[in-house]
DNA sequence: AATGAATGAGTGTTCATTCAT
DNA sequence: AATGAATGAACACTCATTCAT
């Protein structure tokens, strides 16, 4: 008889190695296409294992998203959070974004899936993540209008820009399979983010009023 | 006994009720859940009918697709392309995108479900928009710089990432199913496309060169 | 196109047949060991189709089971509700009874499996059987006491008596799967109900005064 | 180290407990609803515990029954068979029956679960039973005809018929779940069996010769 | 041309039993 | 002797598509 420590690490081992197995295969096939078969295949277990550590299909599916989720997390916290300076902030954030999916693009497949299959629990999640997430790059903006780098721009629905533009960025990596990096595009959107288009953002501002927005 | 005419126009016209009815019925319960019987109970037609003009369920689907990209191509045509000041383009442009979704809003839904369902299919149309689109987004920032309004970004990764923004701010709208219109976001992303978060673009420029990016 | 009568005529006979091969395999194999596969192979039909009419396997049980019930009410109401003289009522009755599933085995099988794995179902029937079956042997006890042919007799009681007798037999006769027909046990049955044992009732009577019941 | 004898008692103790578990377990699920780990946790003991006593759930399952009807011949064979007066014999075998089965409710319904799940095996023990049961009564009505107090009944067939009422009234119970204790009906079924519902027997006798049986 | 009854391939899930520790 | 994690055969039910009328 196993003692209770090494059965739970055990238990705790098996678990991680069938979310990895599903995580592939889901992410291969998309939800949908998925059978339970292929995962147990993928794994050498049997049907019954897949069973004891999740209660259906769809549960497994949901555990695969949400451990990537905790993972994105913690890498936020730990890359992100602790920097102060605003305009760091956004860029090491845009960059540490990006990384963390270059280095799991799996992750990325099984996002899109959830979004079209299980739209309220992905809801649920993403408002979740709020306090994390768009709540940060909220006070980011706070901070930088308090210290005089940032304009006074309308700080929910720039926050909300600004968590679109790195969504949008993934979802057409997702569907282009570019084969380029997802932090190459890095540049290109802190650019964006912190300067816009326009040459000189004062002058232009002014012209803007002429303009019909 | 009907003229031929007659008989094309009749045919024509049950198709677009079958697009119609099918597009409520997919935006409503997404492809998978939809079943040919619901739509068909929509409709008040029996299933052979809805066989006679479409192959099947996903040629019906992408049906409904196609034809609400090639509204929105026409939208794009009519009142965007004629545009001609850069600044005014982009700001036009992310209104009259916003606007149209504003008025199809189930075209967002049936996007959503094409991108993860049929994702070789969305990104061949997508690759097809390219002209219409990215490729208008290119040329006007081309026309941008050489007008000296716009900086010299790299244009390609720069109109992808003005694409992303539009695309992740329909995701995040089709998520949250927020009650505002999406063209209320008009203002804060075009700030954001046009002049960044920096307060002063050519100081921040230059400070950003300080930055590690 | 078929007319509306002719089609639901067609629809009718179809259920029929279902519910009549459904009988025939439910009673040879017992309910969990029936495999629909078997149901359709015994009907030569395709398993949508029996889908089609019955929701599922529980349902299509049911349906064997109500459909025996309601023609054993049937049969009650034509034959035995009829009669007026208590006595004959009471031999008409289980000859009937007996003669009734002598004629339709199968349902003895039906009735015994929906005992056991649908006891609420079958529980509820049976209450709603009181008023057909239970009640009617009440009120014979009370015609045959009123007319001074019964002893006075506890009616509830004893009419639950009159049936269990009935329903033991039915009982006995399923499991052991006598050659002999179950009308044979009319007279034996018969006589003990009207009877009894005892030589003399009378004399019984006064002489069990004095057992200890 | 036990001794063989203590060991052995050991097991018979375990033994019981298993069965008095499962009892427990299958009267309130039923066979077929019963998951062995439901057993198992009743018991709290581990699984193969479970195998180690019993080779599968059907051997268990009948090894309960077996045990119930085992304890059914024992209380026969002390309260009823050294009762030699037929009238008493009756009457008290009628008592003495359902006595035990009030005391023992569960085993009802073990009992109804086995005639339905494991038709032979019931038969079987059924024929089984032939010698201290149904063997029983028939000599009984044997004595009570020639000492003069029974009729001269077809011994084989009302020996049937009294089997049957005792069988029907358990069946009944079972499904009615009635609160009235079976001991109850005793002075019913009883005043049935002896002097049936007839006023005067001879009279009716006589009469019922008039009738159609 | 329109209908809708019939089809049957496809798949997630359960649970009794085994056996390595 | 006892445990409980692992097993995998078994099976009900769905729904897009067809085709006779």
């Amino acid at each position: 008889m196993l003692s209770q420590d090494k059965r739970n690490l055990l238990i705790q081992r098996r678990r991680e190695e069938i979310l990895d197995a599903a995580k592939l295969v889901f992410a291969r096939n998309g939800y949908r296409r998925t059978l339970t078969d292929t995962i147990i295949a993928e794994l050498g277990v049997g049907k019954g294992t897949l069973y004891k550590y999740f209660r259906n299909k769809k549960t497994l599916f949901l555990a695969v998203f949400y451990r990537g989720m905790q993972q994105l997390r913690e890498v936020i916290r730990v890359k992100i959070e602790p920097i102060t300076d605003p305009r760091q902030k956004i860029i090491n954030g845009v960059r540490t974004y990006f990384e963390f999916f270059d280095n799991d693009k799996e992750l990325i497949e099984i996002i899109m899936q959830v979004r079209s299959e299980f739209k309220d629990e992905y809801r649920q999640n993403f408002l979740e993540m709020y306090n994390d997430y768009i709540g940060q790059i909220q006070q980011n903006l706070k901070n930088g209008i308090a210290l005089g780098q940032f304009r006074e721009v309308d700080i929910e629905k720039t926050a909300d820009a600004i968590s679109d533009i790195l969504q949008g960025t993934l979802q057409s990596y997702y569907i282009l399979k570019a084969n380029e990096k997802l932090a190459d595009k890095t540049q290109a959107v802190t650019a964006l983010l912190l300067k816009g288009v326009l040459k000189i953002s004062n002058e232009a501002s002014a012209q803007s009023r002429e303009l019909q927005i």
